[in-house]
RNA sequence: GCCCCCAUCGACUAGCGGUCCAGGUCACGGCCCUUUCAAGGCCGCAGCACGGGUUCGAAUCCCGUUGGGGGCACCA
């Protein structure tokens, strides 16, 4: 495919609730697309009423898009207010006799007969009969354009070179592609991305999981993560390649390669992928991204522990979501755990541990380990009662590491608790 | 009902007529490692929706069927 040479694309969500994460991956390959050749991303909401809840979800999409990194160029746009723009392309139509009035309203005369077609970027050739296209309405009976005719006349007005959105905009081109040639503008190169759907097939709904992109970040996703794993949702440089930083994946993007097929979101596969970045940030990073996120979260932590246990955690989760459920026992207290026998080790480990010096996780795994033997427990069997004890799980960090952050004050008393 | 789009392992995909008894990743199963859980290593399971063509040769091209999805608004 030959690229004019200002590539200009636009996302253009409209302003109710949070922003949904298969817009995103739509707004993704814009950003990508234009990125990679050098032109510009413009950000366009199409809201046809203005309001306080509409100023507040412009607000959210904004840090929803800055947040997960795709970027937009130039200021945005509202098109709410070029309804009086488009009110007047209407009456020029109607001057011309390409469009007329029917009941207060104006409806565009479409052909009868041939058919319009345009060479869809990601589906190639895509035509329709004219005839079953309807004259459709330009502007309502009460004077606001419908977004079928403020759509493409935007997309004229903003100089769009290609115009990349959801399949389920493809009825909806041969039209806009008319209205486009009835007023003389350049037709953008149109490219119509699959859909995303849950783990069941369905459209990706609450129920399946979350789908806003704040619930992502609450949850504890990456942002890089994210991207990534969105770019791959339908698109996919060569089959081997899984892991591209935001700069690969701008080189390596092509609407060709875009799949024609819908897919589906694999929370799964995104907790993996997060979890692979997790483990690819450096000690300090991980340990810099944990404490924003709880703070974010509105945990008030020490942030000193909270530094001391990230290395603890680095390869045991898989998103800063998992991390108060698995170490919250550095923070709070614990349960005592009912144990059903185990109590001889609690009570020899607590005595082991009463004087030890240093406390350190070096020195508590010898006397511990010394312990276990001393008792003829196996590894697997004689740590989990003091585990337990210890952190209220049968699942937690390391051990020993966890004991000396925990300090030997609040160790002896958590195991005199369980019965030591 | 009419129009349009789609169809490779459970999932995301590679494949664009021979290099494919179909490759990679997630998930799943097994083994190793191991203080739990992870991580890591090794091995494995599993797919071209179906039926016709075209061709010396088809996952790849064409037609049909079936199955999904979207649209047919004075919604966006």
């Amino acid at each position: 495919m030959s690229v004019p040479p200002h590539v200009t694309t636009r996302m253009a969500p409209s302003p109710t609730g949070l922003l949904h994460i298969g817009g995103v991956r739509t707004f993704l390959f814009n950003y990508l697309f234009a990125r990679q050749h050098g032109g510009q991303n413009r950000l366009r909401i199409e809201n046809t009423d203005t309001g306080r809840e509409v100023a507040a979800a412009v607000e959210q999409i904004q840090e929803s898009l800055r947040w997960i990194g795709i970027e937009w160029d130039g200021a945005i746009t509202f098109q709410l207010e070029r309804m009086d723009d488009c009110r007047r392309v209407a009456e020029q139509l109607v001057a011309e006799g390409k469009a007329y009035e029917d009941e207060g309203a104006i409806r565009f005369r479409m052909p009868n007969e041939g058919v319009t077609a345009w060479d869809d970027a990601v589906r190639g050739r895509v035509e329709v009969a004219n005839e079953t296209i309807e004259d459709l309405v330009l502007v309502r009976s009460d004077g606001r354009p419908t977004y079928n005719f403020a759509s493409p006349l935007e997309d004229v007005w903003d100089g769009i070179t290609h115009v990349i959105r959801g399949e389920d905009h493809i009825s909806n081109t041969p039209k806009q592609i008319r209205i486009i040639e009835a007023i003389g503008g350049a037709v953008p190169v149109y490219a119509h991305v699959p859909s995303i759907f849950g783990e069941d097939g369905k459209k990706l709904s609450k129920r399946h999981g979350a789908t806003g992109v704040e619930e992502f970040r609450a949850a504890g996703y990456l942002a890089p993560a994210l991207m990534n794993f969105l770019a791959l949702l339908g698109w996919a440089p060569d089959g081997e390649t899984t892991i591209m930083s935001r700069d690969e994946l701008v080189e390596r993007f092509d609407l060709a390669r875009v799949s024609s097929s819908p897919a589906r979101f694999d929370y799964a596969k995104l907790d993996w992928m997060n979890g692979v970045y997790l483990r690819a940030l450096s000690p300090d990073e991980f340990a810099q991204a944990l404490v924003d996120y709880l703070r974010e979260q509105g945990y008030d932590w020490d942030e000193a522990r909270v530094r001391a246990a990230a290395p603890l955690v680095q390869e045991k989760i898989a998103t800063l979501g998992e991390f108060p459920g698995f170490a919250g026992f550095l923070f709070h207290d614990v349960e005592p755990v009912a144990l059903d026998g185990g109590a001889d080790v609690v009570a020899a480990a607590r005595a082991a541990l009463a004087e030890l010096e240093p406390f350190e996780a070096a020195s508590i795994e010898a006397a511990l380990r010394a312990v276990l033997e001393r008792l003829g427990l196996k590894p697997r069997q004689g740590f989990a009662p003091i585990r337990v004890a210890i952190t209220g799980s049968k699942v937690s960090p390391g051990l020993f590491e966890s004991i000396e952050l925990l300090g030997r004050e609040t160790t002896l008393r958590r195991l005199s608790a369980s019965g030591g």
